[in-house]
DNA sequence: TCAATAGTGTCTTTCAGACAGTATATA
DNA sequence: TATATACTGTCTGAAAGACACTATTGA
């Protein structure tokens, strides 16, 4: 009933920045693009959102491709969207306008991920993609990636996304060690353990069972309690 | 190139919660539906992104509408992308996706708006409809419009976006005024006073020429800074 | 016993909320 | 002179940063 000729139609896709933290660094998973344009760069996975008879929602793209790429059980990913870049000349073929995604992954999940064919996708610092000059990207993945990650250093501050880049159980330290792979900087471990503490009062986290063995004195175990829907 | 039947293309289209603050009031601007669906409903002001020959991007797309609703110098207007809502039944007549977006307006040019022609738009005030059920709007533009609503309340904390509800120059209570009208709340004068004393010192606001004679004792006046291209 | 990590306690500063009180205009 | 609004000052408690200190393990 829309489909007239007087909106001939854009082809959307989803783009994801897919985080995770792998030895005390942030990581991003990209491809590389195995033709032109931009024959052999890196670039973020993604895919076209379906239409038609076997159409999908656009999150649902998005959950698609997340799952292609990591073969993850989905309960064990988080995916947020993050923003839609339409500008006219983002893809030199045609108009392409690309819903981007963030999605974290367990640091003790991460490396099941498949990345022995690298035009499958493999981790790649986020620091140093940022700090590349953005043509070193395909499109305007650069973009997409500085857009992800201010995303997951603010929302860092005041919302419980961190515990999805840990393991099911973790430890203070361990916790406190994401934080500082995604900021970039050392936390005081006295005062990062008194924040931590007040989510255990407020029940945020729960004590867990057993102890972890990382190097000196073994460490008590906890986990996060996602949000009851009793909250507003 | 891309353009296969591999692909075959949803609608794009913009949406624009577009607020303002009449009388110490929240209030969001909807036009009144003339056809079906939804005949008859609220809903909010948007347009398909052009493309093709006469293309446009996205935001550009969102700034013409916001243009041709207002008629409003661009200058004075606030605009920022929302979300993007692509579920598959969200229009029952086709598929359309929507990029959203939040847009400002001074109060006290929000006046100026054409609306003698309910078609054309009107303010409705943000609590009601955000109470009301949301088969009272059409399409899925209760939730847009709620999503709106949460951005511009978080924002509101720690960014600098009650100055786009304001006039050119300002007085403390104005600005408060419009916080309260965002929140719901009423703040102690006091308290906000001392926040905005902050911002004073941090050269955030500056002093204006004159006084306003709003009712017993004339305020002084407050201009906004906008933010100098040196911050990171 | 030493090194390393886990964990506790304290001092200081900053800032928000509550609220008492003063100043300056209009009616 | 009354009163409404503008504006100042103070008390309290929550929370962050800096940092000294104790506890418990493995090697």
């Amino acid at each position: 009933m829309l489909q007239d000729t007087h909106f001939p139609k854009p082809v959307v896709a989803v783009d994801l920045v897919i985080f995770t933290v792998i030895d005390t660094t942030l990581k991003v998973f990209l491809i590389q693009r195995d033709s032109a344009p931009f024959d052999g760069l890196p670039c973020l996975p993604g895919g076209f959102v379906r239409t038609g008879e076997e159409g999908e929602g656009v999150e649902e793209a998005a959950w698609r491709v997340l799952q292609q790429k990591t073969q993850l059980p989905l309960e064990a990913l988080y995916l947020e969207q993050l923003y839609t870049f339409g500008a006219l000349d983002r893809d030199p073929r045609d108009r392409v306008i690309s819903v981007s995604y963030l999605a974290l992954i367990r640091q003790d999940l991460a490396r099941y991920i498949p990345q022995d064919y690298r035009f499958q996708g493999q981790w790649y610092d986020v620091d140093s993609i940022l700090q590349s000059p953005s043509i070193s990207l395909a499109f305007d993945h650069h973009t997409i990636i500085s857009y992800g990650y201010s995303r997951i250093a603010g929302k860092l501050e005041y919302t419980p996304i961190a515990f999805s880049l840990v393991p099911h159980t973790f430890t203070v330290s361990e916790l406190r060690a994401i934080h500082e792979a995604i900021k970039g900087t050392s936390y005081d471990p006295s005062n990062f353990r008194r924040r931590f503490k007040r989510q255990l009062e407020d029940g945020v986290i729960v004590v867990a069972d057993g102890k972890r063995i990382t190097g000196a004195r073994p460490a008590k175990v906890y986990r996060f309690l996602p949000a009851t829907t009793g909250r507003e």
